[in-house]
DNA sequence: CCGTTGTTTAAGCTTGAACTTATATTAGCC
DNA sequence: GGCTAATATAAGTTCAAGCTTAAACAACGG
């Protein structure tokens, strides 16, 4: 599992951070990161390639500009990595969230009960 | 969040996977993650204390041997990290999720009750 | 078709992380 | 105290990641 690596740079994280909440062209991530980082536009383009070919983000050109759009897959599997340590710090919601995952229709009954907080 | 780059490496999360089984002595580890990635003592008493320095593992003194267990702790705020991307692959789990941290006494009757599978 | 804007790519530099070898430290046994 | 086993630390090397500057590329309006 080599996402880890994607993600153990801060730049990377913030974009992903930016990108988690909506889509963006990369000149505004330029912008926001730029600001906040201060590193050139070069620079926070080629962070947007490491995620892109480490499938973390997919671009579409809309005229001259890239949007990025999140790709949560590779997340999910950093997700699935830490299932093992979980029960350490979360023990009974673990084990709550491997019933969820069982039964579906048993899940649809108790959230909508949940639901009516 | 550096914890990150305390993941990023392969040989540390090898190690963190072990200690998730069971306490080890550093000499132990050296011998399982000493064959797999084929490095030194040397190197994997750096990672360890690399492991040590940033909270994932705890030391005790036995005799001369060094025992390591877990330190859960850093996991857990990256887990908490991807709690804000988690709805994009597991949205109905992480709502429920939600639910089952506000009310202890509601969490309780749902959790018997999906434990009669 | 030329300039401009938005973005990527190339080339080179720098730094830090991970490794090795070699040395120090500590515990326990004789 | 001296020897060995278990581990850590020091010193030095290597390599890749991240950065910058500079150049290339694509889309569009004049």
């Amino acid at each position: 599992m080599h996402a880890f690596d994607v993600l153990g740079d801060p730049v990377r994280r913030r974009i992903l951070e930016i990108l988690a909440e909506e889509r963006h062209s990369s000149g505004e991530i330029v912008v926001i990161v730029g600001r906040e980082f201060g590193i050139t536009q070069s620079a926070i383009s080629q962070h947007l390639k490491v995620l892109r070919d480490h499938g973390f983000a997919t671009v579409q050109a809309e005229g001259p500009r890239r949007i990025y759009e999140i790709d949560p897959a590779p997340m999910a599997e950093v997700d699935e990595w830490l299932e093992r340590f979980r029960h350490f710090w979360a023990p009974k919601l673990d084990a709550l969230a491997v019933e969820v995952k069982r039964g579906q229709r048993k899940r649809r009954v108790c959230a909508s009960r949940l639901g009516k907080r």
